[in-house]
DNA sequence: AATGAATGAGTGTTCATTCAT
DNA sequence: TATGAATGAACACTCATTCAT
């Protein structure tokens, strides 16, 4: 919510054991439940520790601070995210658009699945979103992008492939989003996919000239 | 934050007299300038009631909770966003096409305006979004959508215009939100409108077979 | 304890109404009991308020933080003790050195009184202390120390006077409090208090030219 | 803070081995170092046991408790204090008087100097003070302050003596604590010092009846 | 002997909402 | 109708101390 101050976010302490990465596994899992079951307004470090069958003590020892905690949530998704682009987008097996369509697909369904984590997750943004660490996790998600942006439109400038690469990516993100804040049934899932596929189709087809 | 209560959300007494309506319009300016200068995390009745010069017991006759006065500034925004759609959408002196574009970039530009506000408005959506008083007011957008599609549209299934129609309609406030998180410049704005403006149209005429 | 935060510690309402003034009142007695019977380190918010009959809410409402009701007690002291030396220090009636005595007797009593208090208040210093509120309070005691001085050594030199008027007015505070650490008997303080007069006095005397 | 608890404050162990005395001596110099860069609030047996590179587990095995390694602090600091004390007293190549200059001085030197530790060990005194053992290191002080006063005041009753003995002692403390709370030059620190001796001159005199 | 993970009571403070006046 | 004092549940976070390894 806009918060104005900018409190450190990190992992206080890099788990050298294996003990300790369980336990901050058993904690992030908490943590998803109760964002699930819960929301994000009733999402407090009292109840994730409980949760956790851990003490507030010992969540206090491996999370500086409750940002922390959903950070290291968006943290990860926004690396699943990512690795579902470089998996799909530079399969050098299939046209570029055939990927597109592939990765629209696969990218509306994992939005849908545990859509309510992800809805109280961004509804908590505010109190992590400021997070300096936020923008090295995006810049790999651009250079994918970038990439694949070439391939599609190689003579295009660098500033109508950058603009255009925005817009998908910007599309794709919110899109997905506001899509799966209603509960969805797999056709609808498939139906809007194609819908969205046929929209990036349509525009970068233009875009390249080949009308 | 999906809030599992569900409050009443309306307007607790319709403003009868002037003086009411007035001390609504007071409240209500006052709350989008807390929301602008302070932010989502530090909305609270309080310090509306003292920005508007109001007693904190006024206020709640006003309006029955917290929720109740960001779901009506929200509302009110929806409405002017309606407003600005059919007066762009179905203005007949110019092709469907143009005005889509011409509509793209008036939006794009207003949500860049007071973008502080919005965002704020944004972060504190979990507190109304759940208001059944919503619906209604999205309602006449969609019908103004329908109507524009099926201009555009017109040998389409219902099915596929309703997507179609869907799917613009997301990309407009999911991407426009999006963009306006980020403070943007004129031409910016201006080209980014363009680009969603082209996306948009590549994506009509392939629908409607012009390709 | 060197507090490195430094928190705005005045009073947040001006209590205009006879209501508010009293509930003052009775959290700050409350305050003093809680200091007294539980030492400083006690000293929570909520204690005072039970303590006090009254919510933590109210508390807060005219207190800004816990500082702020230390603060008071201590200024309200320091108000007390500003009195006794215009009182007893002006008093024209008597010759200089006499209304010192008598000044001295009366301070040391006075700090015994209620010791327990004062020395919880003095434990919790760290919490107050740097607040800008406080020179303002010393500045009055300062001044009156000042004629005093300049009625007793009216040869000396201005540097000569305020470094003895510093030395008397430490030793007065600084000994007044540690002295009263202990419980003492009436004979005891009227023992220590001349003791310290005779002190003064001497030290006085000698500075005027009059050994 | 007048704890009501009193809990056992004094060392655990005897350090029987060198290597032992070499780890309660780093532990002491980084409880000093916290005492003197974090102050009383923040001095925390975590933040000493990190600085000294010590386990926190290993840092109870030396001091029972915080409140021991505060009261260790105090008490070498006191030690010191009396050789001080011993030493210049004790001098007996000077008259009375002038070795109690000479100790006015070289006190409020060393007041003066590490003045942070020394206020933020006075902050946390609460915590300490009312350890039983520190009577006994006080008692040294107190014998070598009586053959003093024997010296300086040979006709007096012992009476007279004691108490003369006392507020000398007590000055020294008191006001000796109270000018090194703010920051002093050179200078400032003779005026002062000797401005002391002045004072406990011109009273021991007048009690000697050598007017 | 040494470690450091685990504990959980305790703290200051906020804020939506009510209700006596 | 308007006021604003009063409420108290709720929250994030700290830290002295223990004890299994």
């Amino acid at each position: 919510m806009t918060d104005h101050r900018n409190p450190r976010i990190s992992v206080r302490k890099q788990p050298g054991q294996a003990r300790s990465a369980a336990l901050v596994a058993t904690i992030l899992e908490a943590a998803v439940r109760v964002l699930a079951e819960e929301g994000a307004t009733r999402f407090t470090t009292a109840r994730v520790a409980e949760k956790a069958g851990v003490s507030i003590g010992s969540l206090y020892q491996y999370f500086p601070n409750k940002a922390a905690i959903l950070f290291r949530l968006q943290t990860d998704e926004w690396r699943e995210t990512t690795a579902m682009l470089r998996d799909t987008l530079e399969d050098a097996g299939k046209p570029p658009l055939a990927r597109l369509r592939v990765l629209t697909h696969a990218f509306i369904r994992s939005e849908c699945a545990e859509a309510s984590v992800r809805i109280a997750l961004d509804d908590a943004a505010p109190l992590y979103r400021d997070a300096p660490e936020a923008a090295e996790v995006r810049q790999a998600g651009t250079e994918i992008i970038e990439r694949f942006m070439r391939e599609v439109l190689p003579n295009a400038t660098n500033d109508e492939r950058t603009l255009a690469g925005d817009l998908i990516r910007t599309t794709f993100g919110a899109v997905g989003k506001a899509f799966s804040e209603t509960p969805r049934s797999d056709e609808e899932i498939a139906a809007y996919a194609d819908a969205m596929a046929d929209m990036f189709e349509a525009y970068l087809l233009r875009l390249s000239g080949n009308i």
